[in-house]
DNA sequence: GTGGTCTAGACCACT
DNA sequence: GTGGTCTAGACCACT
């Protein structure tokens, strides 16, 4: 269910948030559901209660999960919605940044080369 | 000195910002220089002169020019460390982008053609 | 059942919300009824359909009611609960919002004529 | 210059925040400044730094300071600005918590007792 | 030197 | 039991 790769560039909380991300996506945790507590998911998954704990306070400021202090983190109702407006948004901002970056004197080759190699990175995943 | 497209797709205000980026990033405008007055541009470009305080405001939020009403605009200070910050973020931003679209679905080619096409509108600027 | 001010500050489709969560709130529809059909609320309020849909929609999006295309709009089983967590929620965050508040300048006299006024105001509801 | 109670309720890296946030308002640290390190700011303060580091981490996501990773924190050049739009936001946000406090039953009263409160304990500060 | 991440483990308030 | 805060201290990449 949980893949956490500690050798990684990018780091365990955000691992953590792209993996509950998508459960919440595919609809393995719907609106409600409750999360493994903070400690729970940290013997799981061997890592430090402090990183999970990060990543449950980023998901709740995104408004993705609620935490009720003293309940648990709990998948909020309109988490899904959320993930659709984000996504919308995405494709856009590439746009732009893309644009900002020939701008600033990369060429197209060079912005390909990038994503080629994040192609890559990204497969096993 | 100047050129505006008033029938290109991407905003006049913005234009304006991009050209007065690039001036100060050269050091064709250098720290303290003041700038053309809003009325003084809004004339020789023979553009609105709202669309010129608009450029003018953002680029002070940014930073790049400091405006002394009742005196007129200048570049900051620290323009030039301004806008190499601001560069040495765009590529860490647009690979995480990058990644984010490819999980979500997109293909390596998908972004390469968005990439060719902007590089194609973009290229007689 | 249903008291709707059309000459209210508050928004209509703000009031149908506010009605149909005491309704909820209070037990008189249970999770699981059926909502009545926006064009039946519509016609009984004499009310643009438009406005009872963005009501609805909004109870969707924070999980109060659940949609189901094609047969109508019903209470969500966690509905109270949510309403609870929400409530415990509202307290705390008065209590920063008025420390900020005070600590920005406003007096404790400020405040209460704000709260008072508002007292007023709500009043007839 | 820096005062931090560590008994009080308010954690520590919020009331960091706050005398932050006070000295960009107040001008004594104008956009472009350099902050104190993480380990200077933790030496000074007695205080861990990893509790340094959230409050810095706080503020640079809330776009206050610009944290460059081997360089250092700097004021953002529109730290004003976005502290004056904050501000402009809090008290129709404080209205529309007390009107829905008010409908969720709670009285004049109780609103007036809780800032009469809040004014009390933040009175020394 | 700088910010950022992570572990190990304690303590708090609240349910 | 639950989430949230904090300390102590290590290690990383980058300037």
């Amino acid at each position: 269910m949980f893949l956490i790769d500690p050798l990684s560039r990018t780091p365990i909380y955000e691992q953590i948030i792209q993996q509950l991300t998508r459960l919440i996506e595919s609809g393995v945790l719907s609106p409600g559901d409750q999360l493994p507590s903070v400690r729970a998911l940290s013997l799981q998954l061997r890592i430090n209660p402090n990183t999970i704990q990060k990543s449950y306070t980023e998901l709740d400021k995104n408004g993705l999960i609620t935490s009720v202090p003293g309940k648990g983190c709990f998948v909020s109702p309109n988490a899904q919605s959320l993930l659709r407006a984000h996504k919308r948004k995405l494709m856009p901002q590439f746009k732009d940044l893309a644009k900002e970056l020939l701008l600033a004197g990369f060429s197209k080759d060079d912005l390909i080369q990038v994503i080629s190699q994040i192609d890559e990175k990204e497969k096993p995943l």
